[in-house]
DNA sequence: TCTTGTTTATATGCTG
DNA sequence: CAGCATATAAACAAGA
């Protein structure tokens, strides 16, 4: 298994697979969705090895984002026009990855439905998560920030292993480029309780995986503007319950593999947001690039505006 | 026309 | 060795 370099890949193939780019990529932003075009972006700046043969790896990585369930399409909002639809993690393959860590995966996160029910539930999941991310955020800011009583139940849902993730692990993979502006002050809270930094993006980015009945009882978000979801999704249309996708082989994790860690970190876990190579210019990120269709989406302020009013 | 998305096929490497 | 995960190629359709 390849490891990754002291300090860059340079031009050399990541030792990540098509799907742990691509679930960088999304969990990278704030909405945790991302059009494709936008995900060809992230990866080609950090990565420079994906600056070449682009048909190629992209023709793989389009593959890959239908092939796998682990991916959900979002379409567009109507108002916000634009090529393709917003790609995201499916709510529940969140620890697809073994021990949390990009480097490898060994349950392919798989739907267990008829295929009739496949398409809507898959969107219908997905829209119920998002909705219940949005009440997430909500409740934390309408908690003025500082301090969020229930959210320590939010590691009970789950087994053991999902509070531990590996350093390579999205969260701590992008939570370095990537703070929540309203959730500061609490990330910094989690951070110390968690002895990962940032460990609270998880929760917020996976609410499915975590206590969500505490989640129901929280302030709703109001649908009343336009019936669409803050993710861009007919509420009403979509959040009709879904069924719970399972991984296809669920193995417990352990904190076995906590010894096998490698030894260096990813430049990138350490460094903003910027391409890998020296020699290559500072390109805009999926952060920095401008108005981006996700970015005029709803962001945690977006939200606080929401609960103020 | 180009981008996006789906599907099928094949090959390779790893794991149990 | 079978099965799985992944990579790659390619054909095709739909939409901006």
């Amino acid at each position: 298994m390849p490891r990754p370099g002291r300090n860059t890949y340079s031009d050399q193939k990541p030792p990540y697979s098509y799907i742990s780019l691509t679930a960088m990529a999304i969990q990278s932003c704030s909405e945790k969705m991302l059009p494709l075009s936008e995900i060809y972006k992230f990866i080609m700046d950090r990565f420079p090895y994906y600056r070449e043969n682009t048909q190629r790896w992209q023709n793989s990585l389009r593959h890959n984002l239908s092939f796998n369930d682990c991916f959900i399409k979002i379409p567009r909002r109507p108002d916000q026009p634009g090529k393709g639809s917003f790609w995201a993690l499916h709510p529940s393959c969140g620890d697809m990855f073994e021990n949390g860590s990009f480097l490898r995966r060994r349950k392919r996160f798989k739907l267990l439905m008829s295929a009739e029910h496949l398409a809507q539930s898959k969107q219908s999941d997905a829209a119920h998560y998002l909705q219940q991310q949005a009440k997430l955020r909500l409740s934390a800011l309408a908690a003025s920030g500082t301090h969020l009583p229930q959210m320590s139940s939010y590691n009970l849902g789950v087994s053991q292993s999902s509070t531990f993730k590996h350093p390579f692990a999205i969260e701590n993979i992008i939570a370095r480029e990537y703070k929540v502006p309203g959730s500061l002050a609490f990330s910094t809270m989690q951070s110390m309780s968690a002895g990962y930094p940032l460990h609270n993006q998880l929760t917020t980015a996976w609410p499915h995986m975590y206590n969500t009945s505490m989640i129901d009882t929280v302030a709703p978000i109001s649908m009343a503007s336009g019936d669409y979801s803050a993710y861009g999704m007919p509420l009403k249309s979509l959040c009709h319950g879904g069924q719970i996708p399972l991984p296809i082989k669920p193995t417990p994790t352990s904190m076995a593999g906590f010894s096998a860690l490698p030894p260096h970190i990813p430049a990138f876990l350490s460094n903003s947001p910027q391409s890998l190579s020296p020699t290559s210019p500072q390109t805009a990120t999926s952060q920095s690039s401008p108005a981006t269709p996700s970015e005029t989406l709803t962001s945690p302020s977006t939200l606080q505006s929401v609960a103020v009013h």
